[in-house]
DNA sequence: TTGAAAGCGGTACCAC
DNA sequence: GTGGTACCGCTTTCAA
């Protein structure tokens, strides 16, 4: 049924219906009530993408997740999932619904293709991968945007995100108080983040006079990084007494690996995360990280949208990153 | 731009246009890179809520989490992220978006406002929840639906899902042949599907000359589980030697509410979980499951809310869990 | 092969 | 307060 077949049925006009139904504009009390009743008695609700194409709204937020195909990160991954999951919840309590979309960055335009198509009334983009100018360029002439992610010097884009370079200090500098002596920096060797919190845990060792980390460069995909990991490890001269990982899940493949080499986290060797992932305390070792606030950041990107797209200038935002001591450390 | 102007650029009309750029009806081949040429140039797109209103097609697949307001589920619970996550990989495949929601089920009409207003061409239901016959009776109407979870006999609705029963048998089978001989079963009191699992798990106790399981309620929420698990073990009288998690979520709880009563796992306690998420093989221990095969569950999902949009009339399909042994037991 | 024009199902301006 | 009607931007029949 549409809105004439109904308004004819309640014997008003389509005007009247839709005004009585959408509540907006002046209808009379009576006529109101007795429209919305015969709607519910019907079951008749208007159809959402007619009146999108004429409001040009669509009270929607697309969720992307740009994939450098380097990286074979799948949706699937904890970080995202958290991530999607927080800000679903937050987008909701704005009466919004999340449009997810994986992305596949093949060219410079994806997200102009994205965007082009008018589905949603703003986007928020997860990680800047390493489509970090695609980002800056599109920026410039498309407000409503809010990307998860680190700031840089002059940037264009408004973004929230931790202090990178600050949370890879503030991990290194737990270890040294620990007792560290010799680091290693596990971590993807892409993105813009991870270069941030490695040269963080660099400055810090530097600082205590210690020697630079061992690198141990590692895969998204959960077993490839647990199996890079493993022989990293193993064919290291002289073994780390600490290891930040550059995020969760790389520290939870960490702790896997070492326990199968029967090293004990934490008397032999210290480990530390880096996100906050509620699964993170559920490890056992429960995992010490750097907690970047993922709730509290997504609640922070969707209130910035929320403004974007009201047409306000709603700057970018970071977030202090905080030490989270468990029992890895 | 529209296109309308777009079409004035190329020097033809809007039919032209649109054929050329949709790539459906007869257009000359010249015409059509032409055209294809200038909307590259130009960076124009048609706009796709304009062409869903008149196709009465979206591209887009409806993801809902049923609620109950007493399960505090968020959708960051991991359960629903993972499956939100394979569930995407796959609707990306066939060209869908995934419009996420969570529909709070206040009333019996829940489902019908959503799929009323015709934003997306199917859905797809994570978990019955208590919502079982409000999905039974929409599964009368409409027809592109398919839900992730049990099947009982006589049941209308397109189900994917494991054998809950068979699943709990198993784990309380495999936990017996360790050794074990006083079962408890964790898990949140609610949904259909943990009944099942309680019910095998009795089952097997039962065939096995044993008795029944301690039952250890649960929440969601994952700090308030642990609390509630610790508490309630704290209580018992008798120590059980082995754990049925009705969720891996509920498991990695477990794990922690044990590590801190000094119980050792496996030798002095027992646990296996359900699920099998990606994340439950990264616990230390690693976490012994039932595997439910989440990634292909959802592909399967996926291939049949496609012949369901389709007009066809696919059946539910039922999937056989697997004991996936790793190191907590 | 191309163009003119009628919708898809609402909203909102304008007149009464 | 209510009704008539022009649009939102595209697809698709029908005619040329």
């Amino acid at each position: 049924m549409n809105l004439k077949q109904f308004a004819e049925l309640a014997g008003v006009s389509t005007a009247t219906a839709s005004r009585a139904l959408s509540g907006t504009g002046r209808v009379s009390e009576e006529t109101t009530s007795r429209i919305v009743a015969l709607a519910e008695k019907l079951g008749y609700q208007p159809n959402a993408i007619a009146r999108n194409l004429r409001t040009q709204r669509t009270m929607t937020v697309g969720v992307v997740v740009p994939m450098g195909h380097d990286a074979l990160q799948h949706l699937s991954d904890p970080f995202f999932n958290t991530m999607i999951g927080f800000l679903a919840d937050a987008l909701v309590e704005h009466g919004y619904d999340l449009l997810l979309s994986r992305v596949l960055p093949d060219d410079e335009r994806w997200l102009d293709r994205y965007i082009g198509t008018g589905r949603v009334d703003g986007i928020l983009v997860i990680g800047q991968s390493d489509q970090y100018h695609v980002i800056e360029s599109m920026a410039r002439r498309y407000r409503p945007m809010v990307v998860w992610g680190g700031q840089m010097p002059g940037q264009r884009h408004c973004a929230v995100g931790s202090d990178n370079f600050r949370g890879g200090q503030m991990a290194a500098e737990h270890l040294i108080a620990r007792g560290c002596r010799l680091l290693a920096f596990a971590g993807p060797g892409l993105g813009v983040e991870f270069g941030e919190r490695l040269a963080g845990v660099r400055a810090a060792l530097a600082a205590a006079g210690l020697p630079p980390p061992v690198e141990l460069p590692s895969h998204f995909e959960p077993d490839a990084a647990y199996r890079d990991l493993a022989k990293h490890l193993g064919a290291l001269d002289s073994m780390p007494d600490g290891i930040v990982a550059g995020a969760d899940v790389t520290a939870a493949s960490m702790l896997k690996a070492l326990a199968e080499m029967g090293c004990d986290v934490p008397s032999t060797i210290k480990v530390i995360g880096y996100d906050g992932l509620p699964i993170a305390g559920h490890l056992v070792p429960a995992l010490t990280t750097i907690d970047q606030h993922l709730r509290e950041g997504a609640r922070i990107m969707v209130d910035l949208l929320m403004r974007r797209i009201a047409g306000e200038d709603a700057p970018s935002v970071r977030i202090e990153p905080r030490l989270l001591v468990r029992q890895s450390t």
